[in-house]
DNA sequence: TTAGGGTTAG
């Protein structure tokens, strides 16, 4: 009974952090926050798990068709997801489930009772994006149903290839190709480009490419197109000279087009060459391309981001006497490119003429301004901005905000950054990660722990957002500073609840957590995250048990 | 996931 409310509670997402007053953790009064942290902490496995994962799922199922039905009707246009509910309730259910051999035996009883469907199981993929193994556990049982009453959609083959190849797990990823092909399910060239990225930013480009190469032996033959992103994909890992070699080398065969010269010219502007970019400007016109908006926007942001400002200003002038089309993204790019070198007057200038010249600034044009103003001149002017944007009718998104509060953060104006953060949520634009995140950061530097620590509180529910890897790293670093025991102990239950939610620490945060509990005499949660870490199957890098 | 602009801060 105990158990079924505690789930009951879960189900609710607010259980694990919605006590409030003074909680006790052995016989230490703490704050409510503590508590909160110590009940997620001690959420154990269930003692019935398989009566209890049908449990959430029969509880979620009708608030899913209610959503299901409500979304069709939803005045601002977005659709919560009707498999929001069920997947964040089943992929907690998986991520508390301490136990694989538990959570393993769980699954395989309980899943074909559950009528699953692609976006069902693509949305749990994405939420237990961070524990790799227990991803592919999921996926295997759902994939070896007996009898199979469900079949993966390309799609979660897909999302399953990526997990694999991110855990750098690449046996795991041609057995899943295979499995895929067994399936009758031709691979994609966005399967191929997933894991195309994955060993370039593994630092395997030789490998990689000889898979490009070799994918027409797996089902999926090359073109331009595929050619070309993995180019692209090249050029982002900052590895332009391979990507120009190979340009050079398969070029004839796959006959390049402008998109090849712009990833090519945008490759060495990535890595601040523009005169090389530039040469690939001059290539694309000598073979009888011409440039587009987009190559020249690729130049000009080049410019900037090599800090040549007067190269950049006489490139964007010299466009004008040209002629060329200066579009939203042109002129979004110069305010930036100035506002951030710290010539905030012509940025603004810049804005101000764009609309005399018949082009209207988008909300990313109002996000960069109002971002140079905080960054580089005054958060209230930056208000001015964001009050004039209202009154033109903009929407303001996340970042618009984001970069608002982390102004006012700057400024040390909490409580405002705060009043913010609620404001957001009236203009249908939930705070987000980063936003947290930025409040989390700044209240630790002004060495309030206990402030931000009450904000990752808030985050915990897990109603509007989970904290992320940085939210963990920024909190467990600050609660060093003071050196004091408690907050030891507070980095020690941060680092299991991190761990919980799927997280692998870094070697240095793990040691240091550790250290701390051992040197504090907290021997007991040491031992007790040393077992989560043991039983998890997930290891910070370099860490053997 | 065939190309270009706007979110942390190190």
């Amino acid at each position: 009974m105990f158990l079924a409310s505690k789930l009951a509670h879960a189900t609710k997402n607010k259980v694990f952090f919605s006590h409030e007053g003074i909680g006790r953790f052995g016989s230490r009064v703490m704050p409510c926050h503590m508590s909160a942290i110590y009940h997620n902490h001690y959420q154990t496995s269930p003692k019935y798990p398989q009566q209890l994962l049908l449990r959430v799922f029969r509880a979620k199922k009708q608030q899913c068709q209610q959503l299901h039905t409500t979304s069709t009707t939803n005045t601002t246009g977005h659709s919560p997801g009707p498999y929001l509910p069920l997947s964040k309730n089943i992929s907690c259910f998986i991520l508390r489930t301490v136990d694989i051999d538990t959570l393993t035996h769980t699954l395989e009883e309980t899943a074909c009772k559950i009528p699953w469907s692609p976006p069902l199981v693509n949305c749990i993929l994405k939420r237990l994006w961070n524990h790799g193994p227990k991803a592919l556990l999921f996926f295997n049982v759902l994939d070896f149903l007996s009898p199979r009453s469900y079949t993966h959609a390309a799609s979660s083959f897909n999302h399953a290839i990526d997990i694999a190849a991110r855990m750098r797990q690449y046996n795991a990823v041609w057995t899943l190709l295979s499995r895929m092909r067994s399936r009758n399910i031709t691979p994609s060239p966005l399967t191929f480009a997933i894991i195309l990225e994955r060993f370039v930013s593994a630092g395997k480009p030789e490998k990689a490419l000889r898979i490009f190469l070799s994918m027409h032996h797996r089902g999926c033959p090359q073109d331009l197109s595929s050619f070309n992103t993995f180019l692209d994909i090249l050029c982002k890992s900052n590895r332009v000279e391979m990507a120009s070699s190979l340009f050079r080398a398969l070029g004839p065969r796959f006959r390049p087009d402008t998109v090849t010269y712009n990833i090519i010219a945008n490759g060495w502007c990535l890595i601040k060459r523009t005169p090389m970019a530039l040469r690939v400007m001059k290539d694309m016109v000598e073979r009888g391309l011409t440039p587009t908006p987009v190559t020249y926007n690729i130049l000009l942001k080049g410019f900037f981001r090599a800090g040549q400002l007067k190269e950049a200003w006489d490139f964007f002038l010299q466009m004008k006497r040209r002629g060329c089309e200066l579009d939203v993204v042109t002129y979004t790019t110069v305010v930036h490119g100035f506002g951030v070198a710290g010539e905030v007057e012509k940025a603004q200038r810049v804005f101000d003429e764009m609309v005399g010249h018949g082009c209207l600034p988008s909300i990313a044009t109002y996000n960069a301004l109002i971002q140079v103003l905080c960054k580089k001149d005054n958060v209230e002017n930056a208000l001015v901005v964001f009050n004039d944007l209202l009154r033109k009718g903009y929407l303001p998104n996340s970042t618009t905000y984001n970069v608002l509060i982390r102004g006012l953060c700057h400024a040390s104006e909490f409580d405002r950054a705060a009043e913010f953060m609620e404001r957001m949520k009236g203009d249908d634009c939930e705070p987000n990660v980063q936003t947290f995140n930025v409040l989390i950061r700044y209240l630790c530097d002004a060495g309030e722990i206990e402030r931000s620590l009450s904000v990752l509180v808030k985050m915990g529910n897990g109603v509007c957002c989970p904290p992320n890897l940085d939210t963990f790293n920024v909190l467990i670093s600050a609660l060093f500073v003071r050196k004091k025991p408690d907050d030891m102990l507070t980095a020690g239950k941060l680092l299991m609840e991190m761990m919980e939610r799927g997280f692998l620490p870094r070697k240095f945060t793990y040691n240091r957590v550790l250290n701390g509990l051992l040197l504090t005499g907290n021997q007991a949660l040491a031992k007790e995250i040393l077992r989560a870490q043991s039983r998890s199957g997930h290891f910070p890098r370099e860490i053997r048990l």
